[in-house]
DNA sequence: CGCCTTCATGTCAGGCGCTGCCATCACTAG
DNA sequence: CTAGTGATGGCAGCGCCTGACATGAAGGCG
């Protein structure tokens, strides 16, 4: 017989997200999750920095597959090489059969402007700390940001794909990357005739 | 003899930025900054939407110079350079004698989580609205989302050196602009070898 | 066995952000 | 002169979030 239930946070933010997909998430309370638990809403605040971190937290596991997958890249590959493995490893983190779950939470995000805020947020996030790892390797300024923030977007396209398709992630991710590099082949034609 | 002092919306601003400036942005009360030009809390949440709101209203402009851009690239322009020319468009948003301004703002935002927050929002919704304009022009997806939220990257990026270098934001887009094609370039010779 | 420490939780008070509702009151149109 | 318009004030109230302190079960230790 254990003191508490183990894993208060993971049932907080499993009550929350059937709260916000039924009545939505402004018209659910902090307090009324924690009820749902059988806790408090002090409780509530004390495992999650705000009431959108519940949906939020957990995205430090994601962040470490693009590190994973960045520090799998051969030490001579170029930026968006390594950005092209990171987005391998991360499509690991997302197989098809979260894709359900998947759904529910986005259509609860889409509903409200202050969640794609921090969804947002925490996209540029990440492209913070994937820049910084570029930057660890020797990729220079700006070219590691713009590697990152690149990565970030075409990662970004590609789960908003994956969860109306029904193809893998890695698939889609490197379909997208690919279509980006058309495009700046393209447009490198264009703009910088002389090279 | 008028009946209120018109401009109040911008008298706000300026109050709040001052007192962002000073004393902090946590740290100052909406009743405060409405206090400070003799008027009420009631009366500054009419006027912004929400207490974040007051550093950043006023970007339509921004948004409408982006589009005015895009609207001057030649019909037969590739997506990035439609962008690029969106780029240019946007950078004499911000001449040179704005310089000192952006900063205070921009310090006060680099000291806020939830003031970051709102800024990547709007660079993310800027992307939003420019990728719809590249769609009405025959731009297919994902092409449109991604060569969009590839200028408001690159638009952050140069912005960001702006503030810090005395170097024009056109120029600085400009060469961000073509880093970003260099990078694609090299992984394209890496990753696509077969065309 | 009994004491003590640890720590997740509860309780309470309170500030701030934000909203709805109604009143005010200068000015304006007719 | 009267009715309407529109920015503002005043006020009540809810929800978010925090600091401070109390509680009580589990575990360590003599």
């Amino acid at each position: 017989m254990v003191r508490w239930e183990p894993g208060t946070a993971e049932r907080l933010q499993k009550a929350a997200l059937e709260l916000f997909a039924t009545h939505g998430y402004e018209q659910t309370t902090a307090a009324e999750i924690a009820q749902e638990v059988g806790l408090t809403e002090r409780t509530f605040f004390r495992h999650f920095s705000d009431k959108r971190e519940v949906l939020f937290q957990g995205q430090e596991l994601l962040v470490q597959a693009f590190l994973d997958g960045i520090a799998a890249a051969p030490p001579e590959a170029s930026p968006l090489e390594v950005v092209a493995s990171a987005l391998r490893s991360a499509a690991s983190f997302f197989p098809d059969e979260r894709r359900p779950h998947s759904r529910t939470r986005q259509s609860v995000i889409d509903r409200n402007p202050a969640l794609q805020e921090r969804e947002h947020h925490k996209l540029t996030t990440l492209a913070t700390t994937v820049a910084e790892a570029l930057r660890a390797r020797g990729v220079g300024e700006p070219a590691a940001t713009l590697a990152a923030e690149s990565g970030a977007t075409v990662f970004g396209i590609a789960f908003t794909r994956w969860l109306r398709e029904e193809r893998s992630l890695a698939d889609l991710a490197a379909e997208v990357l690919d279509e980006l590099l058309t495009l700046a082949e393209t447009a490198g034609q264009a703009l910088r005739p002389t090279r």
